[in-house]
DNA sequence: ATGGTATATTGGTCTATACCATTGAAGCCC
DNA sequence: GGGCTTCAATGGTATAGACCAATATACCAT
């Protein structure tokens, strides 16, 4: 395998060396360097060719552990998972990423963008005041140019001033977020529920009124802890399939 | 906070000190005697008063603050969560249990148990070869008396012989494979989708043909790896929601 | 060939220690 | 009182080393 490149020694360091290892490990998964079943160096060999500890890059396999792109086997070996579809369930991550990675072409048509007055459950859940000024966006969301999903979003304002001018359909609403104004999704709470479609819903998702949707519900919140995206996205329930994977404690 | 029995040194013993620590805060949790915002002791304080180093004590943090059940802050210190309700979302345990804890009264119907040869996607899920016999299994679970989800469980019937015998209505499905056969449910891969109500369904839930459902599927492991139950369980659209916490890499 | 048995390999657990980064409170100055 | 600095406390990261437990392999006896 690759050689992963660190940065600095070991101490006054902007980034944990277990996070930079995490990364170049996944750089090499999904690059395709490391491919699905491939086994990586035992723990000992590779945390010396790394220049490391091997409990710093043991930290490292587990944060890949956790996320399901490892999978590691006392007495045998850390193998590089098979690339579940449904893996991605427990990552955080975009749509359009998603997709992409499955071989399908997304598609992206903004119905809606403006900003307005916070309604009071917008308002409590992105913690501003009420009134408060929030972007409200809609977007559907195609696969093979068949629309899959609708999702409503709502930014507060003041976090990103100016946000009509980028082309979400283009743009995935994370990477406009990082890349325009510096703010990092790193932690999200989200519910999943099943409901009905409805006529505007099926309208634009080309189903029949009261067809099972999944609606999916996200609160994003920052690097610094703070909520920067309310979303209600509902997928098709017949095209779509959400998985977790479980594990009575123990890690 | 009260203290926590650890069995055995530090070597030649069944169960990891880190687990057993993290179980023994769980059940502080969970039996009150560590309340919700409750600040635990520092960790350097912690690790010597139960005679551990500070690494073994913070791995059982780690488990703990992974399960939504602690929150640490740097600089500050380690905090018992507030008990969000959602929180079971990423943990593995029983409907009763989360019923309960709830405050609810649960309850449930076996409606059908026999032994029948596995179909064939029954045997690939549990691993078993087509037409092993195989425990099928229907049970219509109750909050306050009102039907609320429909279960259907397969077991690989040479795990389990003698099935039968089991009250299902008073005992979880777990218990019972835990006490009767030594059988614990370690991992489980699960999916969640949208689905229609069928008209069976629709009739012993109590609400109408069509109506959303959320159907979870679940392969459930042993602590050994191998397939124990496979089930197929479809809860009231409007009733449940389930909840999930993400993170981006970084555990 | 088959089956068991030693041995080496590999990940898992635990200890001990050091220093970094963040937080919050105490103290200080104005 | 208000704002600032300082500093101790606390969790976070990293190292080094030891031994345990599960697995795979090689080897031997049958």
């Amino acid at each position: 395998m690759a050689a992963i490149k660190l940065l600095l020694g070991h101490q006054t360091m902007a980034i944990p060396l277990y996070i930079q290892i995490a990364e170049g490990l996944l750089e090499q998964i999904e690059s395709g360097a490391l491919a699905p079943g491939d086994r990586l160096p035992p723990e000992r060999e590779l945390s010396e060719s790394l220049g490391v500890n091997r409990m710093t890059l043991r930290q490292a396999l587990r944060a890949l552990e956790t996320q399901g792109l490892l999978i590691r086997q006392q007495g045998s070996g850390t193998y590089v998972a098979e690339p579940k579809i449904e893996r991605e369930a427990g990552r955080l991550f975009p749509f359009t990423e998603g997709i992409q990675r499955r071989g399908h072409l997304p598609g992206a048509k903004v119905i809606k963008l403006e900003q307005q007055p916070a309604e009071i459950s917008v308002a409590n859940k992105l913690q501003t005041s009420v009134s408060a000024p929030v972007y409200r966006g809609q977007r559907l969301r195609f696969i093979n140019q068949q629309p899959m999903m609708l999702e409503k979003f709502f930014l507060p304002a003041h976090c990103f001033p100016g946000f009509e001018q980028y082309n979400l359909e283009n743009r995935s609403l994370y990477e406009v977020m990082e890349t325009e104004y510096g703010f990092v999704v790193s932690r999200a709470r989200q519910s999943l529920e099943a409901v009905s479609a409805t006529e505007y819903e099926a309208e634009l998702l080309k189903i029949k009124a009261g067809a099972p949707l999944m609606l999916e519900q996200r609160l994003a919140f920052d690097q610094d802890g703070q909520p920067i995206e309310y979303a209600k996205d509902v997928y098709r329930g017949d095209r779509f399939r959400f998985v977790t994977e479980l594990a009575a404690l123990e890690l």
